[in-house]
DNA sequence: AGCAAGTTTGAATTCCCATGCAATCAATCG
DNA sequence: CGATTGATTGCATGGGAATTCAAACTTGCT
């Protein structure tokens, strides 16, 4: 394959851009109208079998690729979609991010990623979103009714991942965050825990929130008060400080400490021992929540819920896709059980 | 401030997509010519106080936002760079994508991420990046020679990310990670160590390769021959097998295992006290490389190389930015030292 | 007041591709 | 063989914003 450098255009040796060829390029180069190249690259359209050769083969000859922008402005769809996730969710769960990229990846779609620094700066990260002209939309960080309704206004469909708004009338996928933690919460008192802890992730994360009240809920149920809180920051040091405090606050280790996710349970669990000198599970139990890679480290063998992130990411794409395709869908709601696992962290009672 | 359900488009309530606002229809509502409202929208165009304020107000009204497809059809700017992660990659490393992504972000340019299952199936993904004309990629996953040329014959600079082909000519942002192998291997010599064994990352894997040949070259500077080794995946469990599979090689534990990265570093210790018995770093030392987040739980305080991830995002976006301006810059290599960290993980020699 | 110099503004054009419509062509059938 | 049907193909248009050029308008100064 010679290098076509008669072709007209000089092909830019190295560094210099050059322009990008174009259908009209493809077009003249194979001696058909422009309309015949975008037919060819359109799946589906009537093309000649000769047609599609001839057009293949110039575009080959000069590297065309259609253009992606311009067929977004003109078929209304970019064909991306917009995630949004916050420095926080990304660093507990960095196959969320990847695994919605793959499986968008897979249909077709691509992904324009806003990442928050914190929950809170949404406003200006939604303002380009609106403006790439997103097909869609999944967001793991909050957002404000007002803000939905831009959206909503804007014909975008929105998934929520792991963060359901008050309104009914949202698309979410998400864990049920309340029901493991009742799991949890049942096995320890079961267990015979009595003097139970709590370290919750930061104020303003939803997930905690219904985390440690799921968790309270139930222990109230079991006639358990009493219960020491400590705040976190879903960190690995917050367990530990968690941890100290909690002591404190008691005067002595608790039987039991709910962390409202695996790093703080990590955390607390180095601090009982290396701090404290407890054993652990033998003096303290400790339970997590998520299920992240070192849960499951030997030092550690959390008692705690996964979430199943494959078949949550899988349910928030095709949602997502579903609502592209027909903006007419009702809202709906997902959510998934966690995986409940036994590990080491706890003393539970053997019989399942 | 009222509902404007009296300007001729209806407000759709809720769901059903309506025409999104043009500049025409801004236009139109302020009295004046679309140029003007382009103008209005580009930060230092001429544009008087008075119709500044008409055009936004009646941008305001109609809830209009620049069309950022549209624009880069013009401007043959997307504003949008081409992030190629792998799954590995991303694991390793959640920060990275973060950092990158707000990087690019607070300079006003968006990211499109690809996420490879592999580091082989790119070319798929780039046909894909080539067409959403992205205005330049950072990569952290390997190219080959054609892949890279056919970026440069785009005009699309390309910067590696912890990964640099061959070629002398492309940009690149690297740890040194020879470096920080052979700082590793001096030490752990330097305190006596002597029967030496390394787990591997993945064959396909040139970090590891790197980090393998860094610390081989070392040891034979060194003196130190016979050197056992596993080949792992960068996976906690790899390092678990790994460490295995070296105390079947040698008939007993070895002095001191270099794990490719933190990861396996972390199973290695697990495997090394809970299966072995052994005591670490009493009975063996280990070693890691990356500085990841677990590798400073109390459990392991590995010693091990932190890799500078702000610096070195930070250089990537910042050399990526500069080509993108100028595309006449020379290829550029930056290389930063990771940061050395003296953990409980091995027995060193005190003074330093 | 008169004019040069600078600033705003609008009309027209451009970016690249998809698609409705009409024209053309090939194939089928009576 | 002519007419009908169906598949291809090309023409022309549109999608939304940026930008060039020239016209209109300000401003400052003599």
């Amino acid at each position: 394959m010679a290098q076509p450098e008669n072709s007209g255009r000089p092909s830019a040796g190295s560094g210099r851009a050059q322009r990008r060829a174009t259908s009209y390029d493809v077009a003249r180069l194979a001696g058909v109208s422009q309309s015949a190249v975008s037919r060819v690259f359109k799946p589906g359209a009537s093309a000649s079998a000769a047609m599609r050769r001839r057009v293949m083969d110039a575009a080959e000859q000069v590297g065309y690729r259609p253009n992606a922008i311009a067929r977004g402005l003109i078929t209304q769809r970019s064909n991306m979609v917009g995630v949004i996730i916050s420095k926080l969710v990304n660093l507990n769960y960095p196959e969320v991010l990847v695994e919605l990229t793959q499986r968008f990846s897979s249909r077709g779609i691509r992904v324009l990623l806003f990442a928050l620094e914190t929950e809170g700066d949404t406003a200006a990260a939604l303002d380009q979103v609106l403006q790439y002209r997103v097909d869609g939309v999944v967001t793991a960080a909050m957002l404000s009714g007002e803000q939905l309704k831009m959206f909503d206004d804007a014909g975008i469909p929105v998934v929520f991942y792991n963060r359901a708004p008050g309104e009914p009338s949202v698309n979410a996928v998400r864990c049920d965050h309340a029901e493991g933690e009742r799991w949890l919460v049942g096995e320890l008192v079961q267990a015979g825990h009595r003097r139970f802890s709590i370290i919750t992730g930061p104020e303003d994360s939803p997930v905690s929130t219904e985390r440690a009240l799921g968790a309270m809920d139930k222990l109230r149920e079991l006639g358990i008060e009493n219960v020491a809180v400590a705040t976190g920051d879903y960190g690995y040091h917050s367990g530990r400080e968690g941890f100290a405090s909690i002591v404190r606050q008691l005067g002595e280790p608790p039987d039991a400490v709910i962390a409202a996710n695996d790093m703080m349970a990590i955390g607390c669990i180095d601090e009982a021992r290396a701090v404290h000198g407890l054993n652990v599970p033998g003096d303290v139990s400790v339970v997590g929540f998520d299920g992240v890679g070192p849960a499951a480290y030997a030092a550690y063998l959390l008692t705690t819920v996964s979430q199943p992130v494959a078949r949550m990411t899988e349910a928030a794409v095709s949602m997502l896709l579903e609502r592209i395709e027909d903006s007419e869908l009702p809202p709906e709601k997902r959510v998934f059980s966690g995986i409940r696992i036994r590990g080491g962290s706890a003393r539970l009672t053997v019989d399942r």
